[in-house]
DNA sequence: ATAGCAATAGACTGACTGGTCTACTTTGAG
DNA sequence: CTCAAAGTAGACCAGTCAGTCTATTGCTAT
C-alpha cells in the first residue's frame, strides 16, 4: 500500500471520469489518457477494472466520510443546524457541478447493484456507514428534546438517507435543485419537529 | 407506425435487458440474440441505439401510466389508501424481481442525465408525468380533509416521487425492501396527516 | 404475373474494450 | 558497485461495440 501518486492520480481521475459518465461507460484508456499514465502502470496497481473500481469508492467514501463528521459531528452547532449544513453542502456542490455528476455512490449503486455483488456490497456498507452518522446526530437532537420521540433515530436515518439519494437523482434530470429544497423543507416542517406539548 | 410484432419483440427484449444492465452495458447484439431478430430488422426498425433507447422509454412510461392511472385514479378508494396500494404494488414487483431492477426510469436517469440532454429531457417528462398523476390524488385527499392543507400538493407529490425513488436505490443496494416500508411508515405518520383541530 | 416496397437476414467494418506482454528505467538495500 | 524489485512504458491481443452493406424474402397493389 505504497503511496508514490501514481495510484492517486488514477483514482482521482478515475473518481472524477466514472461521477460523470458512470462505471461501464468510463473506459480504462479515458482514465489513462485524463492523467498521462499508461497502461503498465495502471495493471500494476490495479489487478482489473473492478478492482480499480472498488478503489475508487473506498477513497471516496473515506475522504467523503472526513466532511460528513465535521458537518455532523460539530458540538458547537445543534444537531438540526447540522443537518441543515449539510444539506445547504450538497445542494452547493450539486450547482457546482451544473447538475451532472450527483452522488458517486448513489449512481453506482443504481448502475452496479444488479450487475456485481462485490460492488453492491461495498456500496452498501458506505451507506451504512453514512446512516450511521445521521443516526448519532438524530440522537443528539433527540436528547435535546429537539425531535419527537415517537419514531426510532435509525428509522429516521434511513428515511433522509434515501429521500436526500432520491432528491439528487431528481434534481439531476430536472438540472435544478429544487427537488432538493422540497425534500429539505418538507423533512424539517413535517418529520423533524418538536413533540406536541 | 404498423405494429408487426418485430419492433415490439426487441423494445420487450431491451427494456428487461436494459432494467438488469442499464444502457451502456447492454448490446445492441445482445438485445438480437435474446429475442432471435437480426440486425437487418434492429435497423430497419431504429436509427440509432440511443434512438431505440428512448423508444424503449417511451414504451416503459405508457404501459407505466396505465397502472398508475389504474391505481391512483380508482375513486371507488379513498385517495391514501391508493397511494398504499401503489406503494405496495412497488415493494411486490422489488420482491418479485429479487430487488434487481428497480425503476426503470430512475436507473436510467441516474445512468444518462449527465451523458445525453435528449434522455435526460425524455426521462425528465416521465417524471413531471407521473408527479401529476400524484398531485391529482393528493389533491382529492385534500378536498375530504384527509390530510392537512399547509403544504401544496404540487410539492408533496414531488417528495412522495424523489422519497420513493431513493428508496428503491436502496432497496437495490439493499436487498431489501425494507428501506421502501421505512419511507411509507414515516410518510404516512408524519406527512399525509390529518390536520390537527 | 410482376413491379415495388417493407422487412428479414447476417456478413462485415473500423473503432474501441479490458487485459497481456515484453522491454526499459528507476530505486534502494547489501 | 551490484542486482533484484518496483514501477514505467506502450505495442499488442482477442473480443465486442455500434453501425453499414448487400442480398434475399414476403406481401400487396396493379
Amino acid at each position: 500500500m505504497k503511496n508514490n501518486g501514481t495510484r492517486d492520480k488514477l483514482i482521482d481521475s478515475g473518481a472524477q471520469l466514472i461521477s460523470q459518465q458512470g462505471y461501464n461507460a468510463t473506459g480504462i484508456n479515458a482514465v489513462l489518457k485524463s492523467c498521462g499514465v499508461p497502461k503498465g502502470s495502471f495493471y500494476h496497481y490495479f489487478s482489473s477494472k473492478e478492482d480499480f473500481g472498488l478503489a475508487v469508492i473506498e477513497r471516496f467514501a473515506t475522504t467523503y466520510d472526513e466532511t460528513l463528521v465535521a458537518i455532523l459531528e460539530d458540538n458547537d452547532t445543534p444537531p438540526l443546524e447540522r443537518l441543515k449544513r449539510y444539506f445547504a453542502t450538497g445542494r452547493d456542490y450539486m450547482l457546482a457541478c451544473d447538475h451532472t455528476t450527483g452522488c458517486l455512490i448513489g449512481n453506482l449503486g443504481q448502475e452496479l447493484s444488479g450487475q456485481s455483488d462485490t460492488f453492491r456490497d461495498a456500496l452498501n456498507l458506505v451507506f451504512q456507514r453514512w446512516e450511521q452518522r445521521f443516526v448519532s446526530c438524530l440522537q443528539d437532537a433527540k436528547a435535546r428534546g429537539d425531535i419527537a420521540t415517537c419514531i426510532a433515530p435509525e428509522a429516521l436515518a434511513g428515511f433522509i438517507l434515501t429521500g436526500w439519494e432520491g432528491a439528487i437523482l431528481r434534481a439531476k434530470t430536472l438540472k435544478s435543485v429544487a427537488p432538493m429544497e422540497q425534500f429539505e423543507m418538507i423533512l424539517f416542517q413535517q418529520v423533524l419537529v418538536r413533540p406536541s406539548p
